[in-house]
DNA sequence: GTCTATATTCAGATAGAC
DNA sequence: GTCTATCTGAATATAGAC
């Protein structure tokens, strides 16, 4: 991972920010040695490759996206007295402010080399797609078991949730932004398909 | 638009195979000839470019699913007698058999480019983003005008709907693919939010 | 650690014989 | 229309002076 400041930090940055906007096919180690004010030769002072600097990209998205994640022990605690609702709001990662700009970015270069790299395939799979499929499907299993919430078909509703969560975060910060009011709305509206049958707890 | 037969025909099918297993940008021209038993200079006589292909790849998508596009007026006279769930379930383009192997590769391929091509961008944004959305808002307001379904945020619905369509169909054939009965299951699970008022017609 | 200069590789595309 | 041979250009990466 990058430290603080120095030429290595301003070449991920830059990187990060072309890759994002023009994809790391098009952008060359000329390009953004132009943009940290470098020649190109330099970069290889701090990375060994161009392909270094996509990895040390993934790298900070999956790194922060294991860090930020919740705790599924504690969602499961919070499934028998919390309302189900709130119980499958907390399943979102929240990224903390400062490290928002980045992470969108480093997020949609590791979803833009899904088609053409598995290892982006992978980390895309595993922390957008599964996850949401692997809190959910336990946590809904649970509040029916404990008669919480009207019987339902955890799977397919896992499904939909992650579709959801991942065509949102792919088209986020594309061309076609989505609307996060529209986002959130439509969120609970899926949340809907839950009925509670001990209303909120006390 | 490619004819029947031939060596241009076979050029398409070559790349549009190779594209979507290994992504655009790391198949050669050299590997399509190969493939299709040819020399690469040979593929000039057919197409101007590389690129040629790829737009040819665009529009057989393109057209394709233009043309078994759902008729909207079709639909908004379905959705005063149907059953809502049904005026729904119709929205959904289904490829003819003969046509599906191709169409799944030539919108992968086109998904593929989304991130590095505003024109693939903008293919998939049309086809497969807002025309469920562009659907399914007048049908569902129209349902409700006509009070034969509950009031429903049909904004967020709609979302919800092209997210859906947009993440599986570009993981259908990805290699993490969707169990086809989930999916469905999913879709029901959705179109459940939809509450009929006056249940399905005569 | 940065620079200049250059090596290497490879892909897209063209010329012209057959 | 297909071939052989070649051009052209671009991009990654390296060598070596400073």
């Amino acid at each position: 991972m990058q430290e603080l400041g120095g030429t290595k930090q301003a070449i991920f940055e830059a990187a990060v920010n072309l890759f994002a906007r023009d994809n790391y096919h098009h952008v060359s180690v000329r390009q953004i040695a132009k943009t940290v004010g470098i020649m190109a030769s330099s970069i290889y002072n701090h990375y060994a490759s161009k392909e270094a600097i996509l990895l040390d990209i993934y790298d900070y998205f999956d790194t922060n996206m294991a860090r930020l994640m919740p705790d599924l022990g504690t969602l499961m605690q919070m499934a028998e007295t919390a309302h189900p609702h709130d119980v499958l709001r907390a399943t979102t990662v929240v990224y903390p402010q400062a490290i928002v700009p980045t992470m969108a970015k480093a997020m949609l270069v590791t979803a833009s080399m899904t088609s053409s790299d598995p290892r982006a395939e992978d980390l895309i799979h595993r922390n957008l797609i599964e996850m949401p499929y692997l809190y959910d499907i336990p946590l809904l299993n649970k509040m029916m078991d404990l008669d919480r919430i009207e019987p339902l078909d955890a799977e397919s509703f896992a499904l939909m949730h992650s579709c959801y969560c991942h065509s949102a975060a792919v088209r986020f910060y594309g061309s076609h932004g989505i609307d996060t009011d529209t986002w959130i709305r439509g969120m609970e509206l899926l949340f809907g398909r839950v009925v509670v049958k001990q209303p909120a707890h006390a």
